[in-house]
Order: structure tokens, then C-alpha cells, then sequence
DNA sequence: TTGCTTGTTGGCTATATTGCCAAATAGCAA
DNA sequence: TTGCTATTTGGCAATATAGCCAACAAGCAA
């Protein structure tokens, strides 16, 4: 694998780690919606603070999040709008998947 | 969050966690453009054939790809194609992260 | 100032992932 | 059969991740 590449494929490999955790795909598909402070995604999550802070932290390190304090509040928003477009294909994996359970399930059945 | 949603994300997060490595990824490039032998992708890869074969494993097991034996040997393909246009974002936060660095630079050197 | 709220960070434990080697499995050919 | 090749699986050690609590920082209000 040339050097060149694998330095790319490694960076892709970053964001779609940031991305790959249920609370994080959550927080992107709210910013996608409107903005939000920490304490409501933290109610949302029903996690603790700490955790959905570091989550954040996760997302902004990769570019996806960017933060805007205001008062003592420290507000979040989507920096790549394309983000949500881009489950499309995950998305019918999912279906895939799904329809092949259900095949199983009727032959088990049958 | 609602059951439903969180398995929902928890599922999404499984296929992009799948995709969250450099080796997988280079692994669904190949076979975009062609099947692909395990000892062939070992070899691109240059790590143990071990290791290569539990990375594919991991792409099966997400529904990424399919196997197909033939003789001794084992093919794998793409089975689901939208994977590689779904990278258009990823890219897009690439090239804002190094827009980025590069700023950073020249206000340093300035 | 003090006290309250909002977030971040450090530290910890539990768990998951990675990548190697070794062992097991399966096909093919002599 | 034996031997060779291709692949998968088990086991292990090193490393990374997740989520909690406690401590800290910063804004604001009394």
C-alpha cells in the first residue's frame, strides 16, 4: 500500500470512526435540526455530561462539530451539512440486512 | 432516546464502525474495481493473512461484501456499490480539516 | 465576595479492537 | 494416502474506547 494512500485511507478511516457510536450519530442527527447547548443533548442522551462532553470533543477533533460559547452555555452546530445525505448507503445495507433476516426466518418457518 | 431510534443508530453505527479502519477501506476501494482472492489482498495489504481474513470477516459480518469460494480460494465483492459515492463527505471534511492546517500555518509563518 | 450553573478534563475500570503466531480446516494434486 | 496451498479460527498481548465520578474552570447573579 503506497505511503500516499494509506495516509488518506487513514483519515477517512478518523471521521468515519468519529461517526461510528449510537450517542455520536444521535448528535449529529439533532445539529442537523437546529444548533444545541451541551445540557440539552445531554438531557436528550440521558447520559452523563462528562460522557456527552467527550463525545463532542470527538466530533470536533474530526472536523464534523463546531462550537460557539455563549454565556456559559456552549452551543454546537454541524459543520458538514452533506453528513446526514451520506447514510443513504448505509441505509440500504441496513434494509439489506433485514430482508435477509426475514428470508432466514421464513425458511426456518417453512 | 426512544428504543426504537437507539437501535436504529446502534445499527448505523455498526456499519460505519465496520468501515472505521484503514485496511477495510482499502479493501472496499479494491473491490470496487474488481473481485478480489484473499491472498490478493493480503499481498496489496502486506500484513498477515490472519489479520487480513478478520478484517474481511468484519466486513461480512456488517453486510458489506460476500464471499464466494472457488477451489482453495476465496473471493470477495462489493455488495453493496453506493459504499464508495458515500465518501463524497468524507472527503469534504478532508479537505476542510487541511484548508484548515494550512491557515494555521501561514498565520504562524506570518 | 459567595454560590449556582454549565462544560471540560483527569483518572479510573471495564470492555473492545488490533495484529501477530499457531493450530485447524478444506481443496487439490501427486 | 501425503503434501502443499489457501483460508479461517483461537489465543494472546498491546492498545484504544466508553462511561462514570471527582475536580476544575468560567460565566453570571446576588
Amino acid at each position: 500500500m503506497y505511503s500516499k494512500r494509506k495516509k488518506h485511507l487513514e483519515a477517512r478511516a478518523k471521521v468515519l470512526k468519529a461517526l461510528a457510536h449510537p450517542s455520536r450519530l444521535f448528535i449529529i442527527e439533532e445539529l442537523e435540526k437546529a444548533e444545541r447547548c451541551v445540557c440539552e443533548l445531554t438531557e436528550m442522551i440521558g447520559a452523563d455530561v462528562s460522557t456527552v462532553s467527550k463525545h463532542l470533543s470527538v466530533l470536533r477533533q474530526a472536523g464534523l462539530v463546531v462550537d460557539d460559547k455563549r454565556g456559559n452555555q456552549v452551543f454546537y452546530r454541524l459543520r458538514m451539512h452533506c453528513i446526514l445525505n451520506f447514510f443513504g448507503c448505509v441505509e440500504s445495507v441496513l434494509e439489506a440486512q433485514l430482508r435477509e433476516q426475514t428470508a432466514l426466518l421464513e425458511k426456518v418457518h417453512s
